[in-house]
RNA sequence: GCGGCGGUGGUAGAGUGGUCAAUUACAAGAGACUGUAAAUCUCUCGGCCUUGCGCCUACGUAGGUUCGAAUCCUACCCGCCGCA
């Protein structure tokens, strides 16, 4: 690695694995402080589903167990965010904790914040176009696969033609820069230098955990949280489309909730596995010792 | 006890003589991802292997009819409903 980049340390691992409690007990000894890679738990007001940690704002700063977190309850629930817009809010933040002299932990279990910070994409910096995307989302994907294919052949090499979602985006970014999607898709030199370090857990301890998170949940208030956000904002917002609120959209048994939320959740951590699985560099661990170890060596 | 209806793969639920290892949905497993990513999408999904339009076992159980049955007949078992 290249010396003269700072250096990162990043804890990452499915959902309930853990990560906060480690992260906070590392920032602690390493004289370090957070930046939350979450995609939901930087969303004000979404707190008990997003298994947001309870901390609270001093002095501008979200503080948790005597630790700064950044990233997290930072963003309007009804703002547009974005992927662009996390990295480069996260990257400045990074790289302000290190001006400060500390070590900065990036933390959380959303493997494409994680890769797009540590990597330095390249992002198109296109605003999302509700307007256009409602528009396009009318059509046929055919329809919209072969418009692309017209504007920007290897655009559609990429994107595929059963995914409606990415065609989209690739159309949006065309329309608005004028220039090809395929074009501006490149990954930059790192910014950092960083030790990836992930959490191992067993697939019969995670069932039981997220079992048991989710029950947490409920009885920290999670429906009344939900009531509340759901009148207030209707269920069209993206943060509400997370899993431990969307469940509540079309259902009212709160015993089918429940098993609805651990199902999802478990299946959303085999999404995170099959991305954390792809990645060579991370160091899986199974204790804080190990971890600790880990990031001796790394820093000296 | 009599009459009616029904018992199909992990679940729900189609199919009512051949093209049925059985539509579909869900669950499950594997994977993709430069975007909204806790999103979205793809593949597999009875067993076996030499992966063939291959073999075996399967549509409550046991028989039967038929060239051929998840589908028709008989008996039995189980569930629901009605009458006793």
């Amino acid at each position: 690695m290249n010396p003269s980049l700072s250096r990162v340390i990043t804890i990452l691992g499915i959902t309930s694995s853990g990560k906060t409690s480690l992260a906070v007990e590392l920032a602690k000894e390493f004289n370090g402080e957070i930046v939350s890679a979450d995609s939901r738990q930087i969303y004000k007001e979404f707190n008990v589903g997003t298994a947001k940690p309870e901390g609270a704002w001093e002095n501008g700063k979200f503080i948790y167990k005597g630790i700064a977190h950044y990233l997290i309850d930072e963003i309007d629930p009804t703002d547009d965010f974005t992927l662009s817009q996390y990295q480069k809010l996260a990257t400045e933040k990074l790289k302000e904790i290190v001006s400060c002299g500390k070590t900065p932990f990036l933390v959380g279990g959303t493997p494409l914040y994680l890769k797009a910070v540590l990597e330095n994409w390249n992002i198109p910096e296109v605003k999302p176009n509700l307007r256009l995307r409602q528009e396009l989302e009318q059509k046929d994907i055919l329809e919209l696969f072969n418009a692309l294919k017209e504007k920007d052949p290897e655009a559609a090499l990429i994107t595929g033609n059963a995914n409606k979602r990415r065609i989209i985006r690739a159309l949006e970014v065309i329309a608005e820069t004028g220039e090809k999607f395929s074009n501006q898709r490149k990954i930059g030199e790192p910014v950092f230098d960083y030790l990836k370090i992930g959490i191992k857990i067993e697939k019969e301890e995670l069932v039981k955990r997220i079992t048991e998170r989710t029950k947490e949940m409920f009885k920290k208030g999670l429906a009344e949280e939900i009531k509340q956000l759901s009148e207030k904002y209707g269920w069209e917002i993206t943060p509400m489309q997370s899993i431990g609120y969307q469940e509540f959209k079309d259902e009212t048994n709160l015993d089918k909730i429940e098993s609805l939320i651990i199902q999802n959740t478990l299946a959303y951590t085999k999404r995170q596995t099959t991305w954390f699985k792809k990645d060579k560099n991370i160091v899986w661990i199974t204790s804080p010792k190990e971890a600790e170890e880990k990031i001796k060596s790394f820093l000296n």
